[in-house]
RNA sequence: GGGGUGGUAGCUCAGUGGUAGAGCAGCGGACUUUUAAUCCGUUGGUCGAGGGUUCGACCCCCUCCCACCCCA
């Protein structure tokens, strides 16, 4: 490269971005910059595991030869001879690469090339000295030019920040990154697979709603531009699914995202990922032992044991879940209150109060109770439990007890102190859903923006006669974060929301 | 919304009211079995942004932005 062609260094770039673009302005001049041709023949990992046990004796007569290709993570440069470690998506590999190998022109140019340049190489399978696994090389290109350095290639990436905002660099330099999604995918497939086996039919429902339901949250709007009509991203599939059982499909899931319009959290993003599922003809007592299973099988496709560590604590997934009503679950974890004052609304009421609960004055005794267990009991729920007999003013969709008024068949699952599933028998009565819809829609008009919306279509569908059915929704990025040992939605979400970079 | 912690070179991090540092990466050189290669030399900074205090601010004060954690 002539001094001429040296590039002054771009304003808003680093002199090692300049570098590097000058390099790729050379490469140009030389040819197709960006070749497709490269093929290979061989993964890392594949190569390590049919090979990596040999000893050099038997491996080298072999002769066996290789084309691999990957991103050059290390790079270690001798006078006449190197070695490169790749990295492709299954492992590492490392390259020996040698001015007699490949000749004197393009090891000279071999040397110039950056960390996190993508290259492919051709050459025959060895060990070196210490018994590592190379390929010695005697066919060698640059195949894509990085042009932006990599991080520390010992500390890596640890900037939260950057490792969610950037998380193409955060997958190219850390395995535990590249590990968690790799689990994910096995979680959620292991999930998909047990519904299978399980004769449900998996189905998608709309993520565009014209009236938001199927939970207590608020929506995201957005607006139709042909049909001129606002229009709702779905804060859960719930009743679309249930018309599927309606219609006869009798037992239904779908993964899929939900959105709601809330805070962000270490366990809250605004758009999420869901499983829920329905199936004719159980109840609420059948989706518990379902659930239970169906996480259980996604614990052993992940970890390889219903025994799993989470930040450094054990989660026993192999017992049969506890299950405890609200109010049990209260004495059980906050054993100083009594019965009686369990079953008094003034107390509850006064001792929300010191809890800094506001608003309690339109809440029945459950609700109450309810909003005291989330104060004293829900945080300490770290192996899992089933908390049962929600009240039904907070359980607008879920079927009534038969035999415990105010109370509804319905179940929430709790682990490491967070919520995970919330399941009930559903509610097929329809003038019972009318009513249920009604007195949502006064809440709403009272100013709970949270309040369900009257679908009269939904009701339509339920006076058509829906099976007694089970329903139960599955919060798969908690469940994931579980099974990865990860403290933070963000790090098992592979683009969580982030606001605008400044 | 409130509280805490943090933001310094491309990356990982030190730093002190008095000229801004290291390692890695980069650049130049040596080196044919390295392993975060090593050795010699070397470039690189609006210290998150904007105000203020001060003779002098990366440091102290205020406001704001972004992130992480806790709380509501």
């Amino acid at each position: 490269m002539s001094e001429q062609e040296q590039q002054q260094p771009v304003q808003d770039e680093s002199h090692v971005i300049a570098e590097r673009r000058s390099k790729l302005k050379a490469m140009r001049e030389q040819g197709v910059a960006f070749p497709n041709d490269a093929r290979r023949t061989h993964h890392a990992a594949d190569l390590h595991k049919d090979h990596g046990e040999k000893p050099a004796e038997e491996l080298e007569p072999q002769a066996i030869r290789v084309g691999v290709a990957g991103r050059m993570m290390l790079k270690r440069v001798m006078g006449k001879a190197s070695f490169a470690t790749i990295q492709d998506s299954t492992a590492r590999i490392q390259l020996f690469v040698t001015k007699e190998g490949i000749g004197e022109d393009l090891y000279d140019a071999f040397k110039k090339w950056d960390l996190g340049d993508i290259v492919s190489a051709e050459g025959v399978l060895f060990k070196t000295k210490t018994g590592e696994l190379s390929v010695k090389v005697d066919q060698l290109r640059l195949i894509t030019k990085s042009i932006r350095p990599l991080p520390e290639k010992f500390h890596g990436l640890s900037d939260q920040e950057t490792k969610y905002r950037q998380r193409y660099v955060d997958l190219i330099v850390s395995e535990e990154t590249r590990k968690t999604f790799i689990a994910r995918s096995k979680i959620v497939a292991a999930i998909r697979h047990f519904m299978l086996d399980n004769q449900f039919l998996e189905v998608e429902t709309p993520m565009l709603h014209p009236i938001p339901g199927g939970a207590s949250a608020k929506p995201f709007t957005t607006h139709h531009n042909a049909l001129d009509m606002q229009m709702f991203l779905r804060i859960a599939p719930e009743l679309f699914l249930k018309r599927l059982i309606v219609g006869g499909f009798e037992r239904v899931f779908e993964i899929n995202r939900n959105f709601r319009n809330e805070g962000l959290s270490v366990r809250h993003n605004p758009e999420f990922t869901m499983m829920e599922f329905y199936a004719a003809y159980t109840d609420y007592k059948w989706l518990m032992d379902f659930t239970e299973q169906c996480i259980r099988a996604a614990a052993i496709a992940a970890q390889g044991t219903a025994t799993v560590m989470y930040q450094g604590r054990e989660v026993d997934l192999a017992k049969p879940f506890e299950r405890l009503t609200i109010v049990g679950a209260i004495q059980k974890y906050a054993p100083h209150y009594t019965l009686a004052q369990l079953e008094d609304v003034a107390f509850l009421r006064t001792e929300l109060k010191k809890f800094g609960e506001e608003a309690m004055a339109h809440l029945g005794l459950g609700a109450l109770q309810l909003a005291l267990f989330e104060e004293t009991a829900e945080s300490q729920l770290w192996n899992p439990t089933y908390i049962i007999d929600y009240p039904v003013e907070v359980s607008p969709l879920a079927r009534a007890s038969d035999t415990h008024p105010g109370i509804t068949e319905r179940f929430e699952l709790f682990m490491t102190g967070r919520e995970i599933a919330n399941g009930f028998s559903e509610l097929n009565d329809p003038e019972d859903q009318a009513e249920r819809f009604r007195k949502q829609v006064e809440a709403k008009e009272a100013g709970d923006d949270e309040a369900m919306y009257y679908d009269a279509d939904y009701i339509r569908a339920l006076e058509y006669g829906m099976p007694p059915t089970g329903g139960c929704g599955i919060g798969i990025d908690r469940l994931v974060m579980l099974l990865t040992d990860s403290p933070s939605i963000r790090d098992v979400i592979l683009f969580p929301h982030m606001r605008p970079e400044a």
